[in-house]
DNA sequence: CTATATGGTCAATGAGGTTGTCTATCGTGT
DNA sequence: ACACGATAGACAACCTCATTGACCATATAG
């Protein structure tokens, strides 16, 4: 079978990581038209984090792998941007609960149609059989939980 | 013909991302293991932008898409560690240039190895024919030059 | 009730990038 | 031949985003 001479082992590491930067890059184009201009890309793995029931600095740290004080600026941030806000436990009164604004709702459901089309898109270029091995052989070779979220920090690790 | 649901658009670049993660760690831990301990993932990116022929601090900011100043400090971080020298150009008085050492090629060396050693564990994993299938997907998705080398910058961009 | 653990904030620091400015050198056009 | 614009590199100031350490308020276990 395969006559084609066997490609570099670098290329398939280069090709996923080019892959998720067009993905990515295509996302945020279409977003930003849709109203939702100021995200970058590491953002929707923060939305994701904080989730649909909210969460507090300290666990969105944990679940991004960042400090919690680095978590709280990022949240300082997205509150200035309108995406979140912060209000107060009434149960436990250190907690400061973060929850997604209806903007960041929004934002969140945006994105999820987005990815559904543009996965549409995928599949009419490559055919839904091959994209299915693609995603079935991805999922052989890092299997886990994908929403691992500790990955925005781990580029420029230490 | 594929009776499963179809998964949700988001997996896939998700996958992505940390099937690249995987395989960088994995190269990292096992070039570590190999004398070379002081590497972090882009540093890969900057060998290669380097290339066999040396470059100098200005063209490595193009390629790798930063400044000049920041192509100058991170050639000083690596000459620090022994992995580049930095010579004078007889033909050019303006120009340094900045050359892989032998520590710097065998690192290079010991990636490009590795890093066959991994696609075959892959090859194993998911059959030759699956991998293929792979990557071609990935080269259809994502079609253009791999070693686009403004990566490091890009992930955590303004 | 006290001791300890946890959530949040403030302050200082460091890594890594940016822009702006300056000098030295090259190359070109008159 | 020479003056001028473009280029390579170094230095400085600043920005962003992470870090650690210290501190206070509150919850919870013994």
């Amino acid at each position: 079978m395969s006559s084609e001479p066997t490609p570099p082992g670098f290329e398939l590491p280069l090709r996923l990581l080019l892959a998720f930067r067009t993905i990515i890059d295509e996302l945020h184009e279409r977003i930003a038209r849709e109203g939702h201009p100021d995200l970058r890309p590491m953002h929707g793995f923060v939305f994701q984090a904080i989730g649909p029931h909210g969460t507090t600095a300290v666990e969105l740290g944990r679940r991004l792998g960042v400090s919690k004080q680095a978590a709280g600026k990022t949240v300082e941030g997205l509150e200035q941007l309108g995406y979140v806000e912060r209000g107060s436990d009434p149960a436990d009164a250190r907690r400061k609960v973060v929850r997604l604004t209806d903007r960041g709702v929004d934002c969140l459901v945006r994105s999820a149609r987005i990815f559904d089309e543009l996965r549409a898109e995928w599949s009419a270029t490559l055919g839904e059989e091959q994209l299915r091995q693609v995603e079935d052989g991805l999922r052989r070779l890092a299997p886990g939980d994908p929403f691992r979220l500790d990955t925005p920090r781990w580029f420029g690790a230490p």
